[in-house]
DNA sequence: AATGAATGAGTCTTCATTCAT
DNA sequence: AATGAATGAAGACTCATTCAT
C-alpha cells in the first residue's frame, strides 16, 4: 500500500487501526509485527510510535474501543424495552447483526484476551461482563415473570452467547445463507433453547 | 523441574506434549518459546529436536493426535445407536464430557488453527469436518424421521457445537456447578434449541 | 573498535563491506559469524540487517561489486588497443596488478563460489565468464593474425589465468620481490607459454 | 544410502573418508556437518566418533593421507631420472594426471588450509613444500645445465604449479577434450613458459 | 562397533523500541 | 508527523561432541 502524502494524523490513526485489526485477525497479536503493520500502512516503523506507546497499548486501544462501541450500541438497542421476551429478541438480533458486521474486531476481541497485561485484562474483562450481564438480567427478569423456566440464568446466557457469537466463524456474507436467514434460524434456536413460553 | 535421569524417549515425548499443551494454552503458540518448553520439561533446548523437527510440527502433532483421539472416542460412543434422538443425547453428553476434561487440548485445538501451515491446516480442518459431520448426519436423520423440524441441519449443528464447546471457556471443576449439572442444563438447552419433539 | 557516532548509513556500509571481506578472507564465509562482523564494525548484530537481508546477500554484494569493478577497469585498460600482442601485454599487466592489490576481494571471489545460492552463482559465474572471454578473444585474434600458434584458445586462457591469479596466494608486498619484478617475470612466462612470435 | 550390516570397521572408515571428501568438496569443511556425513554413510552421528576424535582430526586425516600418497607417487615417478628436462616432462605429466584423477582430494587439499589448527597447518604446509621443492630443484638443475634461463626458480615453479593445478577447476573427463589432449597442450605451455631450450 | 538421547554453545535472524534529524 | 539507523534482547534452530546401553 502506498503512502498517502500529507495525510493528517487522524486519518493515519484510522488506517493504522484498520490495518492492525486485519493483521491481528490474520496472524494473531503475537505474530503481527510492527514492521508488517508499518508496511501495510505505508509508513516507517518508527512513525507508528506517534500513535501509540507500545504494541500492548495498540491492542488495548483496538479492543477497548470496540467494547465501548458494542456496549453503547447495545444500550441504544435495548433502551425503552420493558417486555423481557421483546428484550430477548432485540438482544439476539442485535448481537448477531453487530458481530457479523465486524468480523475482525470480534475475532481480535475474543482471541487475544490472553495477550493483555493483567491491568488491561481486568478492564476489558469488566467491559465484557457488563455486556453479558445485560443478557443475564433479561433472562432473570423473564424468569421472574415466569416466561421461561428456572434454570441457571448465567449458564444459560453463556450458552446463548457462545452459540450466537460462533456464527462469526463460519458466516460468509456471499454464502448460501443471507444474514436475515441466519438471524431467523438462530433467533428460533436461541428462544427455543431458553424455552420461552409459547404465548409469545 | 529436575531432569528425570535415564528417562526413555517415549516418556520424554509424553512430558513434552503435556508441557507444550499447557504452555500453548497459557500463552498461545506464538508466545510459547521452545526455551520455555525445554525449561519446563527439564531438558536442553536442542534436545527437543529429537522429538520434532520444527515448532510447527510440534503444534501439528498435538492437534492432530487430539483430533484423532476425539474422533475415535466419538465413534465408540455412538456405535450401535440407531434412534436419532438417542444419538443426539449421546453426542451432546459425549461432547461436553470430553471437552470439559481436556481443557488444554480443546483450547489449543480451537485457537491455533491460524498458526498452521496451509497443508497442515487442511488436514486438521478435514478431521474437524469429519467430527462435525457426525452431528449433522444425526440431525438430518432426525429430520427424516420427523423428530425435529426442517431447519438447516448444518447451521443448527454449528450453533449447538458452539454452544457446547463454549463451556470450556468458563467451566471450573471446583466451581459452583458440577460437571453433571452442566451436562443436564446444556442437554436441555441443546435439545430445546433443536426442538426435539416432546414424545422423547 | 568503538562506534563512530553519527556515522551515516553509507559510511557504515563501507565499513561493513571492508570488515566482511577481511573476515571472510581470514575464516571463510561459513566460519565468519555475523556476531564477529558486528563486533569488528562496532555495531550490534541486528543493525547489520539495515544493510543486507541475509548473510548470503552480503556475500553476493561483496563478490558482485568486485566483479563489476574488475570488468569495468578491464574495459578501461583495454580500450583502444588493437594490436593483439599489445592487448595481451596489457591484459597480463592489468590482471596481475589488480589482483595483487585486492588480495581479500580476490580470495573471497575465488574461494566462496560454493557458498552461493544457485541463482546468485549463475550471475557471478556469468560475470566471470565475461571477464575471461576478453582474454580468449584476444588470443583468438592473435591466432587469426598468426602471431601465436593454433592451440585451443580457451584452454590456453584458463592456463594463463590460473598462473597469474595464483600469484595472490604467495605474493607479499614486503617480500623479496617487488610487484614490478613479479610482473616482469610473469609477463615473460605468460607470453612464452602462449608462444607469442619473437618479432614482438 | 543404506547401512551395510556387519560391515567391518575398516570398510566403514573407507566409506566415511570417501563420503567426507565428497561432502567437503561440495559444501566446504565448515558447511559439512557430521550429521550429513553420518547420513551419507548410513550410520548414526555418534558412531562416527569410533573413527576419529574430532572433526578437525577427520580433515587432517583426509588431507595428510592425500599428501602422503601424492609425495610417494611423485617419488616413484621421478626415480632414476637424471636429465632435468626429462624430469620436467615427467613432473608435469604426473602432476596433471594425478590431480585430474582426484578432483575431490585436490580441492579439499587446496581450499581448506584455512580450517586447520595451527599445528596441523604446519604439518600439511611442510608436506606441500616438500612436494613443490621437487619442482624447484629440477628447475635449478636445469638452470645449472643452462637448459633454461636464469629466472627466479621458485617463482617460476609457483607459476607452473598454479597453471597445472588450475586444470582441476574446469576439466571434465566427459568433456570436449580428453585427458591426453589436455596434457599435451599444458605440457607445451609449461615448457614454453619455462623457456626450455629448443634442443630438447 | 553402533545407537539414540542428551548437552551447551553457537548460528542467523527478527523483534519492539528509541532517538537524533 | 515522519525518517532511518541504531539497540539489545530474544527467537527458532543447528552443531560438534559425549556417553550409557
Amino acid at each position: 500500500m502506498s503512502r498517502t502524502a500529507g495525510s493528517s494524523g487522524v486519518k493515519t490513526l484510522e488506517t493504522i487501526k484498520k490495518a492492525a485489526l486485519r493483521l491481528i485477525y490474520e496472524h494473531g497479536y503475537d505474530a503481527m509485527t510492527l514492521r508488517g503493520l508499518a508496511n501495510k500502512v505505508g509508513i516507517q516503523q518508527g512513525s507508528l510510535y506517534n500513535y501509540f506507546k507500545t504494541k500492548q497499548e495498540l491492542l488495548f486501544m483496538l479492543v477497548s474501543s470496540h467494547m465501548e462501541a458494542l456496549t453503547e450500541q447495545q444500550e441504544k438497542a435495548l433502551a425503552g424495552i420493558d417486555d423481557p421476551v421483546e428484550a430477548l429478541r432485540t438482544f439476539i438480533r442485535f448481537h448477531i447483526d453487530y458481530h457479523i458486521s465486524r468480523k475482525h474486531e470480534v475475532f481480535v476481541n475474543y482471541s487475544e484476551l490472553r495477550s493483555f497485561t493483567p491491568e488491561n485484562y481486568k478492564i476489558i474483562a469488566d467491559m465484557r461482563s457488563q455486556y453479558e450481564n445485560r443478557l443475564i438480567d433479561i433472562i432473570i427478569k423473564a424468569q421472574k415473570a415466569e416466561l421461561v423456566p428456572q434454570y441457571d440464568a448465567k449458564v444459560a446466557a453463556y450458552g446463548i452467547l457462545a452459540m450466537l457469537t460462533g456464527i462469526c466463524q463460519w458466516f460468509n456474507p456471499k454464502g448460501r445463507l443471507s444474514k436475515e436467514e441466519v438471524i431467523t434460524t438462530y433467533m428460533s434456536m436461541a428462544l427455543s433453547a431458553l424455552q420461552v413460553r409459547a404465548s409469545h
